[in-house]
DNA sequence: AATAAAACCTATAAACTTAATAGGGATTAA
DNA sequence: TTAATCCCTATTAAGTTTATAGGTTTTATT
């Protein structure tokens, strides 16, 4: 399961590449009234947003945030381990987050390879997904 | 990620499927100490898997514990689904466990498309990989 | 200059989940 | 009778998630 952080996050996105314009920032208010997500909560999402370089902030009356990287720039992977971590279903057998089993050894392990597996087709969705292509509800149905 | 109880299950399940016998029923303290898994945590797992009819438990000292299905009939979502509950990434988007969105209309949201795609890939591989085809190392490459 | 409204920031709380342990009881074969 | 097993419930300890509190700083406008 994903976060519901993380879940907001994508809303907002959403909605900025929705709603912003050159000239418009959006206000967090707007986004936490639109997308009903507790103001406070997503303020500090987008904050966080803000550091990882994914979104532009501007303080006082005209304030607000605006999109820094191109909807189509931004992988839902990408999103996703910034908000939860990794997306692997086993330490192990995360690229990202990395952990060694404490209890098992890997070479001779019979549960990674499947979770190796789901690993890879996941990523090969969510890697090859951006803001963008939600938007527009579009999947890639390319099969590499 | 999975749980370490699912975790915990599988290696379970793998040991039995590779070590035990049509006489020989396995103790939850063998399984403890050759898998690395705290005791008193593995047998309420283990109780688990029983009144899931996974397995058959005999008491008393030449109790232990035997499949009660065939490692080939195990499929690793059913029991990811038995441990750990859904496998799907949002609520809504749940076969087993669906729960409705509260803060978004799910006709026209465009976060649900992507994730019944994961969902889906997912599952064919969760649901087409059996703990006899884990113990032997073999991953299904029918795609369907 | 004062004000209003926005983003910023840190700490903390409340609820929930996970991982495990405690402390036995019931059963069974030797 | 005993030792070893599975059985069972409650509880704890730790960690995570989901916020909220209580302000501070910045900025355009009045």
């Amino acid at each position: 399961m994903i976060s519901k952080k993380c879940k907001y996050a994508i809303k907002a996105l959403l909605y900025l590449a929705d709603n912003q314009s050159e000239e418009r920032s959006i206000f967090s208010t707007e986004i936490a009234e639109k997308e009903n997500i507790p103001q406070k909560f997503l303020e500090t999402i987008l904050r966080e947003l803000r550091n990882f370089q994914l979104l532009q902030s501007k303080r006082g009356k005209t304030g607000g945030y605006k999109l820094l990287k191109k909807p189509a720039e931004i992988k839902l992977s990408e999103l996703m381990r910034m908000m939860d971590g990794p997306i692997a279903l086993l330490p192990c057998v995360s690229l990202n987050y990395y952990a060694p089993c404490d209890e098992c050894d890997e070479k001779s392990c019979s549960i990674k390879p499947v979770f190796e597996k789901v690993r890879d087709e996941t990523l090969s969705i969510l890697g090859n997904t951006t803001i963008e292509m939600m938007r527009h509800k579009v999947l890639n149905t390319i099969k590499e």
